[in-house]
DNA sequence: TCAAAGCAAGCGTGATCACAAATCAAATCA
DNA sequence: TGATTTGATTTGTGATCACGCTTGCTTTGA
């Protein structure tokens, strides 16, 4: 029997190679249509069609349909009666909404991983703030998409330490709805001159390095809410106009 | 020009006949595996296929897979790397984990409720307590279908006035991913002798008719709380049988 | 000239088929 | 006898087609 020569073999294969995975396209339609939407590619009250999504990702209508039906469920998209589907429009009602839920859910998160960090993943999201002021350094402003992919691994490398596997879905799809929402604001910012955004990070480190669950709680709110507020001033002052 | 003749005509019409309503086959096995779901009628770890719910439900796979991936999404299903499905089992993790969130966001909703509901709104709910109390007084036990149905409505019916349209879905993702848990508890109820579930409920009533925010939630909590506990014991006991 | 009817293109939905992966059972070999 | 392999059945996935609804534009009639 040399059972024990074969399992040494296929061990060293496994060494060398990589898993391949086994994503199905409906996966990387559904993963590709969340990156559009928290990236801001789409603009509230757009309306998406199954074709047209599907010609632009090059496959066929079934994976796009099942996708849509999944970010519909999670209230990233919107079914209209006329059985379309849009991007969910901008409205004063939803803005505070969902900057009340982000409050309450990422601010529990961030207030568990506060008490359960070890050092390690302290200094893990600590070397992300370096990063961070590097990139800010070279390109003095340009490269949002950059930074807010930064920004949205930083947050969920920080809510990943909450050991919730029931609080950290709902974050994901907090984030979904409001990514259009967001992105408006962030698009305005870097035009009204850009706002001193890592001092919020610093803030939620140290909070966190010193097990502060509390003043974690406090800074992440201050972070969060301030796109939230923006947005908020630049709605109403719009509607005054009109 | 006899515009004003049709349009009355148009009227009367419609008020003879009640709208026919659009709704798809998918939404339909939808709606019906959820209600499967929180009433427990599947058991944890449970494992479902496709072709089977489409023959039980007599359609074919089409509205069935859809149906499956949105409930896949909001984790009330859980797809194995296997590419079946299955109702997610019961762990001690889940438990508190579920208890947790339940605590965070139903108190928060019911907290808001409590500012907002008004005299009729209140009287409402106050209504269905003495549903409640006729139904239990006419059979001793049995049908705990009805009352778990009962204790539903109860409980969306305040959500509702939370004026929240981000909070509500969360809490009905939450229901449906502790549906199969609590039912386990609840059936263990009934064996081992029945609490004065009503004295939870008549707390909560009398929270948000005083519009006390924070008594409302902590009887909510300790209303949820209950057959959790319950649970929790449960399945340490039979762990250590094990 | 303008509103209403009619038509055509586009869309979502559901059914069916083809294919590959997984599962289970019988058959095979050591 | 027990572990392995082989083969048949079942399952999920993706593509394609047919049907009915919606929508926008043209045409018609007053």
């Amino acid at each position: 029997m040399q059972k024990a020569a074969i399992e040494k073999n296929n061990e060293m294969i496994a060494a060398q190679l990589t898993p391949v995975g086994r994503e199905t396209v409906q996966d990387r339609v559904y993963s590709e249509l969340r990156r559009a939407l928290i990236g801001g590619l789409f603009e509230p009250s757009q309306v998406l069609t199954i074709r047209g999504l599907a010609d632009a990702l090059v496959t066929s209508t079934m994976p796009v349909r099942e996708a849509l039906g999944r970010l519909i469920t999670e209230k990233a998209l919107e079914a209209l009666p006329n059985r379309s589907v849009r991007v969910p429009p901008i409205t004063l009602e939803r803005i505070d909404d969902l900057l009340r839920a982000r409050s309450l859910i990422e601010g529990e998160a961030i207030a568990l991983a506060a008490t359960r960090m070890n050092p390690r993943q302290i200094a893990s999201v600590e070397a992300m703030l370096g990063e961070w002021d590097e990139m800010r350094a070279l390109k003095h402003k340009k490269d949002i998409d950059r930074e807010a992919t930064l920004n949205q691994s930083f947050h969920f490398e920080i809510y990943r330490c909450c050991g919730s596997a029931v609080l950290i879905p709902m974050i994901e799809s907090l984030w979904l709805q409001s990514g259009p929402c967001i992105r408006v604001a962030i698009y305005a910012f870097s035009d009204a001159g850009e706002v001193d955004t890592a001092h919020y990070h610093r803030s939620i480190v140290a909070a966190l390095s010193r097990q502060d669950a509390q003043a974690a709680r406090e800074a992440l709110v201050a972070d969060i809410s301030r796109p939230f507020a923006f947005l908020r001033d630049k709605l109403q002052s719009t509607s005054k106009e009109g």
